[in-house]
RNA sequence: GGGUGGUUAGCUCAGCGGUAGAGCACUGCCUUCACACGGCAGGGGCCAUAGGUUCGAUCCCUAUACCACCCACCA
């Protein structure tokens, strides 16, 4: 079959991935002794979208897979969806918002209306709950989609399916009866827009710009001035607190003073917590909405007086009360200036504590919560790492999680949301709590009473912890356990380690005694060229299927700033893709996307996603095509020599591509195994193309041409069978085109199957490593480059050739390639070069000169400049060589290396000098 | 306040005790029968700064500067 000029990606990529899918191809293979490799996707959100974080992690589990998978594991790439709590909640709750609705009335009655969104959610979930998993496949993602795949959609699991579901309660099951999960009234970080607890990870505190006050707050014959940043949760206030040593204040500790606007007596406290130095020294407590003052207050055996209903509007029978919390601030600050008590305002910088989900500020709230004891778990987490059972890459992580472990608090898993998993704990009318698989059980276990199911919902994470045993069956003891757990490396970005990661190893360490995976490649955060951070609002987003299929300026433009309602913003995003992407972006295809995040992949924590790479390694694809489409053109139809029924004489360039290809089969092994991405990438790319593409092949056109019928089968069956096996060691990194063109070539080189997808990898076999070809053609290279170096220099035009002489035996592999490549008419061996006013470059044992008129001047300038080079060079290798402690000290090789260096210089100025003199003499004649 | 990573060619990044590398960009020549998504040749770097270890440091150690990021309760 004739290839096409060039590589189109699209049609191949969308041919092949439904062909291995319904081929069934993706499925762990179970041989009989094969050992298993497993890696657990981190399961996306089911309504989300590809992005490009996904696109990077996703390529290099693949790589991983497929590499595996080839080299004849039990490969098992276990993918599923995530229900994502809060996230999906919020979505869904924005699509009633624009219909005016709010999930509150979506039912005559409180349960009604949950029960009612809560089905809504489901439809929304099988309406866009395929996208994601499409896009994966778009990638070439070769998950075992029907592994754990309950709902029977080839998307694995999902974390709120009946399998998963029965893990949760039997987990938060086990952990109630063990003590380990307990509900008790806690200050904890609440989101007034979502009406939820959200666990400390879920809350970012940046920097800003805001304002602290000083009020006074007056006693009986003295006052105190306090600092604040909130003055309006001075309502709730149950002491001023001063520092025990602080002598300013000393006499008045355990006075009262008088709470402003509301004049409730309060009491003057000394606590440690204080800073002397920082603002008045003077603390308002205020239990109820700060962390700090609620343990200042359980010291103290204080009151807590909750100010805050859990919209955050002010109650507490003040004139205050159904205030929002901002607007109480406003007035309090000017009822207190209306009273004089209102010292100061100034501009201060402080951090803000903002939900990560919705970006409004976390209220401190006094409520019901459950919570799981973390303390020993996180001794068994931080064992597992310490002990090496589990492996960061690379491995300064490991500090990371060990700190975060170190100083770990309990974890808030309850969550005041309808969309979860639903907390199987039930209560009686006196508020007894029976915690039970089912409703059947907790009602036997209150003997018969009438109970309430407990309303909240589960943190998400909660159920992601368990996936590493879940999906494989947990609790049951299945097989795929067995087998498949501890996974093999868990691929994942660092801003989930605590989320996830750690969690992970402390429950499966907990349930099943096994940590879930051996290693943990954190992968780097993708940014954008200049390295700034991905986000909708810079406008520098780049859609992973945008690059594989590419996308025109205007719909790029308009996809960009879609949705950004404010001028000065889309004015901004549409300067970003202008100077960027003035022509939209082309299309790369797949496997050029996939080659770009391999090469990218370092062991740095960024990665700056350079579209010219991008580019870059799309022509790579094109070159892999085009020079398959050259063999295929030398060889479709003629005898390869592969049943070795007549004779096959391989030449020193034969026996060299096959040398260098152990080499870098070598190298991509060392590099998958250290998770080296970009060693991988970069073996594969300078292989086929620069020695492959740039050197061989056109060897191979005159090996062709001017061979007899023994070495011409040796040239055929070299090009085919190192193109087939440089096929097989690409495939990982780009299935698609390797794939295709696999089908083409198999035969040739002898090989079968279906698929190159279950072809086995190559393996690098030391016993083709051949030294003496490897010499050969190191030393015909650089004659080669030496020639061309003086053709151009010389300005012979490409097309002419030309007769070189040149000193010394060349051997056969220096021979033909002076005649190709450095397109010699000849090249005429000689004792010694002829006179003439021609360069003369040394190589080696040989010495080569062009035949050709020269210009005496400017060839004479070029001697000066060369010989000024090497004198340099001597003069430096001298200076070595003459330091005693260097001879000395240095190993005998490096010395002996030094003296070869400098006897090469030495014996190159011999020739160039003379060289020299003679066309002075002669100019100047 | 604690911690981590980075600083190498115009840009994005490799390298790593013993002659500085790649891709893109740039310059010149070439539409040569696989490929102009190409070929050949070339220009461009006191490897952030200052000390130290070493026969020898871009590489190891110690400081400093700058840039990122993470963690932390100073009102």
């Amino acid at each position: 079959m004739a290839l096409d000029k060039s590589f189109e990606p699209h049609a191949v990529e969308s041919r092949w991935y439904a062909r291995w899918e319904s081929s069934g191809w993706f499925a762990a293979q179970a041989k009989s002794g094969a050992p298993p490799y497993c890696i657990q996707l981190p399961p996306p959100n089911v309504t989300g979208t590809l992005h490009m974080g996904h696109a990077f992690q996703q390529t290099l589990m693949d790589a991983l897979i497929r590499y595996r998978r080839m080299r004849g594991d039990n490969a098992n790439w276990v993918a599923g969806t995530d229900h994502a709590g809060i996230a999906t909640q919020i979505v869904v709750e924005r699509q009633l918002q624009e219909q005016g609705k709010t999930r509150h009335q979506m039912g005559a009655t409180p349960a009604a209306a949950r029960e009612n969104f809560v089905k809504r959610v489901w439809e929304w979930k099988q309406e866009s709950g395929a996208t994601i998993t499409r896009q994966m496949r778009r990638l070439g993602a070769s998950c075992n989609w029907t592994f754990a795949d309950t709902e029977g959609q080839k998307a694995g699991y999902f974390t709120m399916d009946a399998k998963m579901s029965r893990a949760v309660v039997e987990v938060f099951v086990k952990l109630h009866e063990e003590g380990l999960i307990y509900r008790g009234k806690r200050l904890v970080n609440w989101d007034p827009q979502l009406g939820t607890a959200v666990s400390d990870l879920e809350v970012d505190s940046e920097e800003e710009n805001g304002k602290i006050w000083e009020i006074k707050y007056p006693g009986e014959g003295f006052s105190l001035t306090v600092a604040t940043t909130r003055p309006e949760t001075m309502l709730g206030d149950v002491a001023v607190a001063v520092n025990p040593k602080d002598e300013r204040y000393a006499a008045f500790v355990g006075k009262q003073v008088a709470l402003p606007l509301t004049g409730r007596k309060i009491p003057v406290i000394a606590d440690d917590y204080v800073d002397s130095e920082f603002g008045t020294g003077c603390v308002k407590i205020t239990p109820a909405h700060d962390f700090n003052d609620y343990a200042v207050a359980q010291r103290h055996k204080l009151p807590l007086i909750p100010i805050l209903t859990l919209e955050a509007k002010v109650t507490g029978g003040t004139a205050y009360d159904g205030l929002d919390r901002f607007a109480a601030r406003k007035k309090v600050l000017a009822d207190l200036q209306e009273k004089n008590l209102l010292v100061s305002e100034k501009p201060y910088k402080l951090r803000v504590p903002r939900s990560g989900r919705t970006g409004v500020i976390v209220e401190p709230m006094l409520t019901d919560q459950w919570f799981v004891k973390m303390d020993g778990m996180a001794k068994s987490g931080l064992d597992a790492v310490a002990s090496g059972k589990v492996k960061f890459f690379p491995e300064h992580w490991t500090s990371t999680y060990n700190h975060w472990l170190e100083n770990i608090q309990d974890w808030c898993i309850s969550r005041q949301l309808w969309w979860g998993h639903q907390i199987p704990a039930w209560y009686d009318e006196e508020g007894k709590i029976y915690v039970a698989r089912t409703e059947e059980e907790a009602v036997k276990k209150s003997g018969g009473k009438k109970l309430k199911r407990d309303e909240d919902v589960l943190d998400t994470w909660f159920s992601s912890q368990l996936v590493p045993f879940s999906s494989l069956g947990w609790p049951e003891k299945t097989k795929d356990l067995d087998t498949f757990l501890p996974s093999s490396v868990l691929v994942t970005g660092f801003d989930i380690i605590f989320f996830w990661v750690a969690r992970m190893i402390m429950a499966s360490l907990h349930f099943t005694g096994k940590v879930p995976f051996h290693h943990v490649y954190i992968n780097a955060i993708v940014r954008d060229a200049e390295g700034q951070k991905m986000s909708k609002s810079k406008g520098n987003t780049l859609d992973p299927i945008d690059l594989i299929d590419g996308i025109d300026f205007d719909s790029l433009l308009k996809k960009s700033t879609a949705g950004l309602l404010k001028a000065d913003h889309q004015a901004k995003i549409e300067k970003y893709v202008k100077s960027h992407f003035p022509n939209g972006i082309p299309s790369f295809g797949a496997d050029a996307l996939r080659f770009t995040f391999a090469s990218l992949a370092n062991f740095s924590r960024t990665l700056n996603f350079d579209l010219g790479r991008c580019e870059g390694y799309r022509n790579f694809c094109n070159k892999l095509w085009n020079a398959t489409r050259f063999v295929l053109m030398n060889t479709e139809g003629r005898d390869c020599g592969i049943d070795e029924s007549k004779p096959v004489e391989l030449s020193a360039w034969d026996k060299w591509i096959i040398s260098t290809l152990q080499r870098t089969e070598a190298e991509v092994e060392k590099g998958f195994a250290e998770y080296r991405f970009d060693n991988v990438a970069g073996a594969i790319y300078r292989f086929v193309w620069d020695e492959y593409c740039d050197w061989y092949l056109e060897i191979a056109k005159e090996q062709l041409a001017k061979g007899n019928e023994a070495e011409q089968r040796g040239t055929r069956r070299t090009l085919v069978r190192v193109l087939e096996t440089s096929l097989r060691l690409a495939h990982p990194i780009i299935p698609f085109i390797t794939e295709e063109l696999w089908q083409d070539v198999k035969a040739l080189a002898g090989k079968s199957g279906e698929t190159i997808m279950l072809s086995p990898y190559p393996k690098s076999q030391p016993e083709k490593i051949d030294a003496a070809a490897e010499k050969e053609i190191a030393l015909a290279k650089e004659v080669v480059n030496a020639a061309r170096n003086l053709r151009s220099e010389l300005k012979v035009a490409p097309k002419d050739r030309i007769l070189f002489f040149m000193t010394g035996q060349p051997t056969a592999g220096t021979s033909i390639s002076m005649t190709s490549l450095a397109r010699a008419s000849e090249l005429r061996v000689v004792d010694s070069l002829p006179a003439s006013d021609s360069p003369i470059a040394v190589v080696g044992p040989h010495r080569l000169m062009p035949h050709i008129e020269v210009d005496p001047a400017a060839e004479k300038e070029r001697l000066k400049k060369e010989i000024a080079r090497i004198e340099g060079e001597i003069v430096k290798a001298r200076a070595k060589l003459g330091n005693a402690s260097f001879v000395d000290r240095a190993p005998a090789k490096v010395v002996e290396q030094e003296r070869a260096r400098l006897a090469g210089f030495e014996a190159t100025l011999a020739k160039l000098r003379p060289q020299l003199d003679k066309l002075a003499a002669r100019t100047a004649a």
